[in-house]
DNA sequence: GTCTATAATTTGATAGAC
DNA sequence: GTCTATCAAATTATAGAC
């Protein structure tokens, strides 16, 4: 039951957290090593550059979420329910002192990270706009409604003034006003 | 009419254009004394210690965008041309490839910076909120609209996408969105 | 106020033994 | 794959001359 899992797969989890919480540049390899119970030079055996570990985070938080999407669109859910528990999944990203999404993070640090970086958080950004547009194809057009774009953008800011506050108030309303759009 | 700058200013330009492209971690001292054309040691006797630079930062920022928000004040602005403008501050702190608004960024960061950073972040959140709430505070009440926390959030979260997607798509379909807030 | 010089630490990264 | 050992560079920061 208990899958033992790689030391690589340990790396990503501990960079996971910390880049979550404090940002890209933050993060050192030794931090990681530490979290992990290894040496930093074992770290660069995984992952030879810095940039390595970035670009396969981002790839690995992408694919994870791609996941969770793919789970809705396999039960039945009408657009209610379906925006309901993708605003859910925004919200187990958000913990208040602790966690933003990563994307959220790494987006305001966009124009300082390598191209090949920077390309893995936009195409977070565009699969999750392109499943919010693909559940809105069969609702009925309404110009007040908030297009894919708004939404990600929306609560991807609200994550980043909750955290800033250290309040979920902006967060709720913004998951609330989305929610809006299905009815 | 051409004042001179003192040098404590020209670094507090310096490092605000520098945070607002790559983030607060990724800016060093040598980088703001290269900018200025002195040496570290001359910008620590401004600064004895980086943090006291962040702090500085954000408090000068959130000056200057308080006395934006007070000429708006001072003029005879109905709501909606008010709205507009202060949108248009924030669409002018985002110029794609180059900088987002330093509270944006920062605010991502905020869980990884020293309290006295923080604090001023949500000193800078928390007036925004409050002019505008203080804005609409004789407008007639509608459940459908924006509140003045959503409305700071969203454009903030718009000009991260935009941002990382080098595409004003996002803020600009935002800043349409909160306008709407008004009519 | 700015400089030179330097300290103390951290960081990304590599070589080579096991 | 992991370790020890080490490196070169960068970073925050200080002491003291001018």
């Amino acid at each position: 039951m208990n899958k033992d899992v790689s030391i690589k797969e340990q790396i990503l989890a501990a960079a996971e957290k910390r880049v979550r919480h404090v940002g890209y540049n933050a993060v050192s390899f030794r931090d990681l090593a530490t979290d992990v119970g290894i040496k930093s030079s074992s770290v660069h055996y995984h992952f030879p550059q810095k940039e390595d570990l970035g670009e396969a985070l981002v790839i690995r938080y992408t694919e994870q979420f791609k996941t969770a999407l793919d789970m809705l669109d396999a039960s039945p859910l009408d657009l209610k329910s379906a925006l309901k528990a993708f605003v859910g999944l925004y919200s187990q990203a958000l913990v208040l002192g602790d966690s933003v999404c990563l994307c959220a993070i790494l987006g305001a640090e966009a124009n300082g990270l390598a191209p090949r970086i920077r390309e893995k958080v936009q195409a977070f950004f565009d699969m999750n706009t392109a499943w919010l547009k693909k559940r809105f194809k069969d609702a009925p057009k309404n110009p007040d409604h908030m297009t894919p774009l708004e939404i990600v953008s929306a609560l991807e800011g609200a994550m980043i003034i909750s955290s800033t506050m250290q309040s979920r108030a902006a967060f709720e309303a913004t998951a609330t006003r989305v929610l809006k759009t299905s009815s």
